[in-house]
DNA sequence: CACCATTATTGATAAAACCAATCATAAAAG
DNA sequence: CTTTTATGATTGGTTTTATCAATAATGGTG
């Protein structure tokens, strides 16, 4: 009359059984007694009316059965996990507040998509600002979290991500490339794109001039597209209206800057611990494709 | 310590409490005591440590974790269940013999694949015959299964699909349509094909002729290709090679003939009852297509 | 207000899951 | 060949748990 069920508890031992290959040790990774373990795999045959596993020897060995019964658990219980893991996520509740520069805003859209999916309790406030600010702001455990840019090898933080910096002018634009270099930068102290610009000059004994500044992105635009200065971006951050110059350029070289998340010290509140783990995920990958 | 795991049988009863609205209702679908249904539905709430429930009033409505949840649930349902009766099926043990019409072989061979993986304990045995004899042999119980052709409306067995019947000739070939009609059938008694064209030709006034007569339908295909004659099949066995004639040729209408199964009197085995299913599931649905 | 239907709660009972200890067996070591 | 040693099965006893029956609570209805 009752619908049969299956006890995904005895799959789970099911499982511990195939993957350690024997009783005893399955019963010690599932902090079972060897006795637990021994009874709940005849229980799982008694229920199911066939028997899953043979001995040759001291060797346990299953049967076809047993095999095919192993696949249908471990879909099972992967499913299981993923449903519980899901349901436990919506009991993190909280608020929660990150720093991001402003350029780097348009990476994290799908970022906070997927956090909002997974964690809709959660209040999420970010705020835009400079590197050097959030990292004071994060440090002051006025924010939980941020995300900065810095030069290599900066201490602090968590690196996500290591980028690659490049000049780039508009496309179909031709700006003079002899000194003074004309650029587009952030105001001092901004960011850390403007310091590194200015060491890799410097460093190369060229001259420049400030032919803008700006406290961001968009600010720069308009002056790089209309080809009057040169910009420095990651390459993440090019757009179809922003054309790379290469070696061939005689720019000098830019170095790799990091991507790093500064958390607020002796406070990762869960819904930090989460976003944190989720933009380690998410913002990695790319890295690996430099 | 011990990894969280869902219990099904709650699950199937949030589901059972979501499909009937009420806790009664649903305690009385799955045969429980109103109360022990409230105490599952607690319980649940319980070890996820979530409310999934709320009451406006008498009525019973969902948490969006509640309504979360019952996805999770129904798929993992899905699974045991499907888990749980392809377990069931490698038990069903036994031999099984099943007669067809030679011609209808082609159709079968993806069923018994489908079968032979479903119940792979089954010895399963085809034997091909005239649907007159393998209707007695299935009565005598010497056979557990036969699928026939007949008549519309014949008694007995259970009509699987219907089919209409056509004429067809060989592609590129243009027989002489004109009387008496030159035609290729199977041996008289061998089947319902013959008895069903003889009857058309008969009430529209023609004449004919057998050109060739044979046991099946391969014994029949080099004078159809060849043009020599003009033979009756039913839709789905039609090949690249075989050309319908439509009414623009002349020939008078055929009736619809029925694809029949018939089982052995009183004794429908289980691995028979089973395949007699499949049967019926996989060859029911193109009677649509008419 | 009384009545009906539905749900929650309580107490008792039967079942089960688990552990600790013991027994059985087979490979390995002496 | 006997003795360890490791592993799995079995047994007895205890605790927990799931269930039911009965009852109380709740909200809607005539």
């Amino acid at each position: 009359m009752r619908a049969p069920t299956l006890d995904l508890t005895l799959l789970r031992t099911l499982v511990a059984i195939s993957d350690t290959g024997s009783v005893t040790a399955a019963a010690k990774r599932l902090a079972y007694t060897q006795s637990t373990v021994s009874m709940q795999l005849q229980r799982l045959e008694t229920q199911l009316g066939l028997s899953l596993h043979e001995r040759e020897g001291r060797r346990l060995r299953f049967t076809p059965e047993g095999e095919r019964l192993l696949t249908h658990a471990r879909r099972l219980l992967a499913l299981n996990d993923e449903a519980w893991s899901d349901m436990q996520a919506r009991q993190v509740t909280g608020d929660l507040t990150l720093g991001i520069p402003e350029d780097y805003a348009s990476l994290l859209p799908s970022v906070f998509a997927y956090f909002h999916q997974l964690y809709p309790a959660v209040g999420l406030t970010v705020i835009c600002g400079t590197s050097a600010h959030l990292v004071e702001q994060v440090k002051a455990a006025e924010i939980d979290l941020a995300l900065v840019t810095r030069q290599r090898n900066s201490p602090g933080g968590e690196v996500i991500r290591r980028e690659p910096l490049i000049w780039a002018v508009g496309i179909n634009q031709q700006p003079s490339l002899s000194d003074p270099i004309p650029l587009a930068l952030y105001s001092p102290g901004a960011d850390v794109f403007r310091e590194v610009a200015e060491q890799a000059l410097q460093a190369a004994g060229r001259e420049w001039r400030v032919a803008y500044t700006s406290q961001s992105m968009a600010g720069l635009a308009p002056i790089v597209m209309a080809g009057l200065a040169v910009v420095v971006v990651t390459r993440s951050m090019l757009t179809p209206s922003l054309r790379p110059l290469d070696e061939s350029s005689g720019m000098p070289a830019l170095p790799v800057i990091e991507l790093a998340l500064h958390r607020a010290p002796h406070r990762p509140s869960e819904p930090a611990r989460r976003l944190g783990e989720l933009i380690r995920e998410q913002l990695a990958a790319p890295s690996e494709a430099l």
